[in-house]
DNA sequence: CATGAATGATGGACGTGTCAATCAGGAGGT
DNA sequence: ACCTCCTGATTGACACGTCCATCATTCATG
């Protein structure tokens, strides 16, 4: 039987290859600009009272239907772990920003809803924090250059999932 | 006196545009799929015992000369706060990791040693990561996207930092 | 040289993130 | 009903990062 490595068609070409210094250096820049630019927005942020990771929760609830949502749906939603979610719902619980209640249908649920308070300072923390994403990245690019990265992040992301979906067609049984 | 705003020759055009849906949509892919690419890349390095962090500081004293340097030196090469990086230097001494001395030159300075264990495990952790980032990262993308991405960097660290060199030439004596 | 500002470094408090353990409740089979 | 397995969610311990205060030393200035 012959195995035909699959999934992603460049993998035979490049396996062999040495990363060169070039592409390490691209690599280094991508992680020092990223961090930079999420520094500088999450000062901006904190000028409204929330922390990046706040706004995130907060914008999911003001997007999800009547405002609440299943811990798990919010986590699943914002791709994060539900220990660090819950974690972090406490912490918000305390400051007022959200409430927690259990869930009718479930038992075993809870529901996370957006407060009044939380609701508020979401709105005058959003558009300030717009502008800041323009300021600091969109007006940065071109459309020529915002094209060519809505492709690269494409190319990372495929490659990403591609990976596991080779694995799991060359014999791993998930 | 004729004062010309100068650093980002696009300021002035882009000044009163929204920013568009698709536009925020790419910082978003941007923000996500850096995340993940860090997240995967921090478990392997896991795998050596070593977090990305104190990667960053066994790289840059592996590379320093004498495999020493001043705190402030080592915080400035790798950009950390000084308090950040003395409290990671604490928890690095305590796994025996890195060494801390006196200066000779100022009693105020500390110098920070690579110790034999700090220096082996970096050994150890440095070629698998290597691969990882070439696994995940280098073997993604074409040659033409890679000078894509280095334009994109670019033009969005030259715009972060011209903002501030735009706004001292106009009139804020830092 | 005396004194006040600046610098190098550290520490505590607190918010944050991860891992592993835990616990209650549902789902399916016997 | 009972047992087992799975799922939703929380918790504790600990590593990490930031803010702010502190302390010692050096530097600049009169």
């Amino acid at each position: 039987m012959i195995v035909v490595v699959a999934g992603d068609v460049t993998a035979g070409a490049v396996a062999r290859r040495r990363m060169t210094s070039g592409e390490l250096a691209i690599w280094r820049s991508l992680l020092d600009t990223t961090a930079e630019l999420r520094r500088v927005l999450g000062a901006q942020l904190q000028d409204s009272g929330l922390s990046p990771a706040d706004y995130q929760v907060l914008l999911a609830l003001t997007e999800a239907d009547g405002r609440r949502l299943r811990s798990s749906q919010l986590a699943a939603s914002i791709d994060w772990e539900r220990s660090r979610l819950s974690h972090h719902l406490g912490r918000m619980e305390r400051r007022g920003l959200i409430g927690r209640s259990d869930c009718a249908t479930d038992s075993r649920g809870a529901e996370v809803s957006l407060t009044e308070d939380g609701a508020r300072i979401f709105r005058c923390a959003s558009a300030p924090h717009l502008r800041a994403i323009k300021m600091h990245f969109a007006d940065a690019l071109t459309p020529v250059q915002f094209e060519a990265l809505a492709d690269i992040l494409q190319a990372l992301r495929d490659h990403l999932h591609g990976e596991q979906s080779a694995a799991r067609a060359s014999g791993d049984p998930s």
